[in-house]
DNA sequence: CTGCATCCACCAGGATACTG
DNA sequence: CAGTATCCTGGTGGATGCAG
């Protein structure tokens, strides 16, 4: 990553952090706008599609669609058809999907911990730069 | 977030997911391409402008100055110019900053140890839809 | 209900040149 | 060395309409 798929010509960072390049391709994936929203709110389990863009609120058809796919094809949630009429589709998350939410609550908590602080941090910033 | 910063009309999730949106305005600050990156990078000790930006390698110039200055609005990172010549002027974790290494290292650790089955995944996934 | 297709706006982010 | 300023491009993501 990094530089996208472009041939990199050397080793640009010191060895210890060459996989920090992998880490930063998972970061990127969850780091979209949707991505962790949709994780943490299958993990109270199952859902089907337009049950989750309610939960989610503001999120397109598309982008819903988007990133399910893109869960999908990483391995974190499995997409079943029941083909009744109407259609139904379920969204579950894969024992992958459920072992990412450990690491990503610990995260969510610490955002919920510092978010007074970010805050305030932001806006001593933005006060001294008019 | 999640909506911009458009009017919400009415709590669209579940009243458990409330600070999800909170967090995921977190998320977004770290889920940038560099962020991350270099918040573990300067866990080692503060950096230089120049120092980073090798380090990191396939940065620009801007990139790195918006990201140090994100970070630094954040209180994540201190900005200490000395007045020397050439001028020199250093990057340091705050002790918020540090907080933060821990949450990333344990995602960090997950995306290490899943990256050889969200690889597979994404083989299969890609195998079956051409 | 669950999507895909299309069109389009916006902005993250790269390249380059210039300054203190 | 450490930035700022400007230009430009690609991708992200919203809105809408159509289909199974």
């Amino acid at each position: 990553m990094i530089h996208g798929n472009s041939t990199v010509t050397a080793a640009p960072a010191d060895p210890a952090h060459g996989d920090c390049r992998k880490v930063s391709r998972v970061l990127a994936r969850l780091g979209d706008k949707w991505s962790v929203l949709i994780v943490m709110l299958l993990g109270d389990g199952p859902r089907r599609f337009n049950e989750i863009r309610r939960m989610v609120g503001g999120i397109s058809q598309r982008m819903l669609t988007l990133t399910l796919r893109g869960l999908e094809r990483d391995g974190m949630v499995t997409r079943t058809v029941y083909p009744t009429i109407p259609p139904r589709v379920e969204y579950a998350l894969t024992a992958q999907g459920h072992s990412l939410r450990e690491p990503v609550q610990a995260l969510g908590q610490w955002a919920l911990d510092h978010m007074d602080d970010i805050d305030a941090a932001q806006a001593a910033f933005d006060a001294r730069q008019p």
